[in-house]
DNA sequence: TATGAAAAGTAAACAGG
DNA sequence: CCTGTTTACTTTTCATA
């Protein structure tokens, strides 16, 4: 990715909304440059999509944890993220290197809702889990790039 | 927080680019209601910020992991997320009940950078690390809204 | 807290270098 | 791959219920 792309991804990371009128003003492009070159990078996926930034305890779900899995048969064929994808708690799946196979970072109301959604991913995905509750968040999906 | 608003927010969570235009629509207000809404979100900071969902092997940062991390000293006060506030390599950053204090999800270019930044962590909180590679990444950030 | 309407600003598509 | 222009749409503000 050339460095003009990497700036205007840099900006749209910390600020979404930023309009190509103000992206032009950043990196001195025209507005229609930019323009093309978001386009571009959207449509090959270097930008996949945006979203607000929700404030999880005002929306309803003050409880987030992470939850470390291992299959019961490590000799199963793994699908475990395909039967995890529909339990949208689940906010992200990530493969890992390490004693457990899988981490995920799960979002509920209440202890007693992670409770049950321990009890489905177990059986949902054939796994043991190892919870670890978050008692607060310093810091959540920061931008890496503002540097 | 109430229902119109809930609404509102999964719709921005999943789509931070939705016009109000396409708000109104999806939830029988008129633009300015939901402009009026989507304001007081915000001031409320219900709605924290937008940003650019970016694909990180794209965007030059293919390397995550998650880094656990304990105090050297259990009795030094704790002051861990200010001193690695300013680490942007570091995304996440969580308190955690269990046998670590804190779990860091940082994003580098390389192996050899993720050894540098685990020096910094270490000799800037005064901490032991262990570090968990992500492999690959199924899924990441997702909206917990969509029901 | 809602509505509709007007003004200002922005996005998208286009022609051309 | 860039630029400037045009058209259509969107955001924002305002008067009003």
């Amino acid at each position: 990715m050339e460095d003009l792309d990497r700036r205007i991804v840099a900006l749209l990371a910390s600020d979404g909304r930023l309009s190509f009128t103000d992206l032009a003003k950043e990196t001195g492009l025209s507005v229609s440059a930019v323009h093309q070159r978001v386009r571009r990078l959207q449509e090959r996926s270097a930008i996949k999509g945006y979203r607000a930034v929700v404030d999880h305890e005002a929306a309803g779900l003050p409880l987030t944890a992470l939850v470390s899995i291992t299959p019961f048969d490590a000799s199963a064929p793994d699908d475990i993220p395909d039967r995890l994808r529909d339990i949208h708690q689940i906010v992200s799946c990530w493969s890992v290197a390490g004693e457990e196979n899988y981490v995920l970072q799960v979002r509920v109301a209440s202890p007693c809702e992670l409770e049950e959604l321990l009890a489905r991913i177990r059986t949902a995905a054939a796994v043991t889990t190892r919870t670890t509750v978050v008692l607060s968040t310093p810091w959540e999906d920061r931008s890496p790039f503002t540097d």
